[in-house]
DNA sequence: CAAATTTTGATTTACGTACCTCAGAATTTC
DNA sequence: GAAATTCTGAGGTACGTAAATCAAAATTTG
């Protein structure tokens, strides 16, 4: 049988009221009584029964997510998971509300967080973006004493519990290392050959270590490869479109293409009017119906991927464990960067 | 709030009793009074509270995991992590026991089961062989009310609920694309490629599979490379070895090696021994201590991998699920082929 | 040493559900 | 219409913990 708070008492020769205090951490018992309460406790080994102790305190957790209000199919996917989980939620005795703030926007994220803070949730989901002010923001979330985690978009350095999203130095470095291998021989003559990238922003943190993983692998494994000037196209279709058109009139030589961001629909688009000497080897972000459809038929030939319902049951999962104070499991946390080729498409 | 029997007792107008009688499925309640309380438990939207009835019941899911006592370094893990999941199960209400039987022995894993379904537990997983007896045994637990979960190797049209592994067929299909593209050019001429295959065992279904899978990308998509008659190591390390330090001495031109199963550390200690032309590329299934090791140093190209930690608790949660007669989240729990370069490593 | 303060014990109620008993009401059977 | 049977209500206890009250004991303070 599993030791309760009554055994505790039990063995330590107290009344279940001093254990109650001992437990929670509430004043008014003398530190060798707490000793014998402590010792009980260990001796017994005793674990607390959540699902009782919640039930007793009628507890929920209350969450909150701020999602940015963009239009993108990646984030759009991810609000919609965090949907399913506020569906989800009552059964699992959390309460998940939804934040939108406007994206790329560190003083509304700020905003948000400061009005997040005023109600005192049991932890806060947000998605990062990597300015002095929003880590200032962050801190005094922690030192209100509310589990935070940055989802999709670290802030590293800064006073958030965890981070719930993949490593794009390594997703970066995995693109370079597929870009290098697949453009080796038939896309590449003794002169080398040239590679473009398509980005959102070079302010946006994701899209910077991905860039920098890509480059990195290429300049050390694939010197004859040569990377083109990114191309910033905002994530915004039209204009990764034109963006993309452009250089591939400028530039007939182009071997590959790595689109680092979420400019996709554009990018196919671009890719299926052009019609160069050969189609472009092309790599991109974020599973999404229309990447999906460029895989299947050959217009995209890999994808890099991070599974947004994966980081919003994550993200859940660690504020759950935070707000009680329990370990997180770091094997079951990772989020790992999926490679899809149109192979092994789910 | 959210409503409780207490709730539907008032709406419908009867007992707290008769509430019971209804959720529970016990016996004693005319139609018309049965009729009642159900419309007030639609129009309530009332769920049960699991943790309260749990608590109540005081009930603890009884699962049991029937292991082969292998002793590759992916079925040692695979233990490792169900034994994990042991020491964590106190917490979560579930008991875990595991079982162990000799491998590749379909009598014995019948045996295992019979013997299992005699103590009735709450769930039962296990690592399946395709043989009929197998699929009977496995008929009569779920005859009997047991919820069970394949694990790592499927028993296809079978009465298992559910299957915690990866689809092999994909994996396969994935391993020989990146064979086809990762060969392509530097290490292939115009009279094309030799790839060698090393096995298991064609009697497993895993392995099988994967073959198949492999065979159908390469003759459709990379018609010059030439695979070998496969070589069945029976995932032996010594066996392995020599059978690929063999195939490299008479094929001085192999220029890919696809290892399917468990004999890796066989393989690599094959691959270092051995001084061709030029070092075939190697792509290999399951992440362990030597794969890793011979993707740093460059030996093996791409691992593809199973999570066997995401695989056990998968199994656990569907098991659950299952036992509470409530819906699986199949986004969550579909397993996935991890590809990793030495670029992406966890 | 008395008064004030702190510490502890005993007891109770509550959370939401399960399960049991027993009495009384309603219905069916003869 | 009486007897047998089936249904229903009222109430209780339990699961393991939280949280509160109030009294009694121990300790510290003046």
């Amino acid at each position: 049988m599993k030791p309760t708070v009554h055994d505790i008492a039990k063995i330590a020769g107290v009344s279940l009221a001093t254990v109650d205090r001992v437990l929670n951490g509430r004043p008014g018992v003398r530190s060798v009584t707490r000793g014998k309460v402590e010792d009980a406790i260990i001796s017994l080994g005793y674990v607390r029964d959540l699902a009782a102790a919640n039930l007793a305190k009628s507890r929920t957790y209350s969450f909150v997510f701020i999602l940015p209000a963009n239009d993108n199919s990646f984030m759009i996917g991810l609000t919609e998971e965090v949907r399913g989980a506020v569906a989800r939620s009552s059964s699992e005795r959390t309460d998940i509300r939804i934040v939108d703030v406007p994206p790329f926007d560190p003083g509304a994220l700020v905003a948000s967080l400061e009005a997040v803070l005023a109600e005192k949730p049991a932890g806060v989901a947000f998605v990062a973006i990597d300015a002095p002010e929003v880590r200032a923001a962050a801190r005094r979330l922690s030192e209100a004493g509310i589990p935070t985690v940055t989802l999709v978009s670290d802030l590293p350095e800064s006073s958030r519990d965890h981070y719930a999203g993949i490593d794009n130095i390594a997703a970066g470095r995995t693109a370079g290392s597929l870009m290098g291998r697949f453009l080796s021989g038939p896309l590449m003559d003794e002169r080398g050959a040239t590679v473009a990238v398509l980005a959102g922003s070079m302010l946006v943190r994701d899209h910077r270590e991905r860039l920098e993983g890509f480059s990195t692998v290429i300049a050390h494994a694939y010197p004859n490869v040569h990377i083109l000037p990114v191309l910033e196209g905002r994530d915004d279709p039209a204009l990764s479109e034109t963006m993309v058109a452009e250089a591939l009139r400028r530039n007939a030589d182009i071997a590959g293409i790595y689109s680092l961001g979420a400019g996709n629909r554009g990018l196919i688009r671009a890719l299926q009017t052009a019609h160069g000497p050969r189609r472009p080897l092309v790599i991109a972000h974020e599973l999404t119906a229309s990447t999906r459809a460029a895989l299947s038929n050959g217009v995209i030939d890999a994808v890099l991927n991070q599974d947004a319902g994966h980081e919003v049951r994550s993200a859940i999962r660690v504020l759950k464990a935070k707000a009680d104070g329990l370990p997180v499991l770091a094997a079951q946390e990772r989020i790992r960067i999926d490679i899809f080729l149109k192979d092994n498409l789910p």
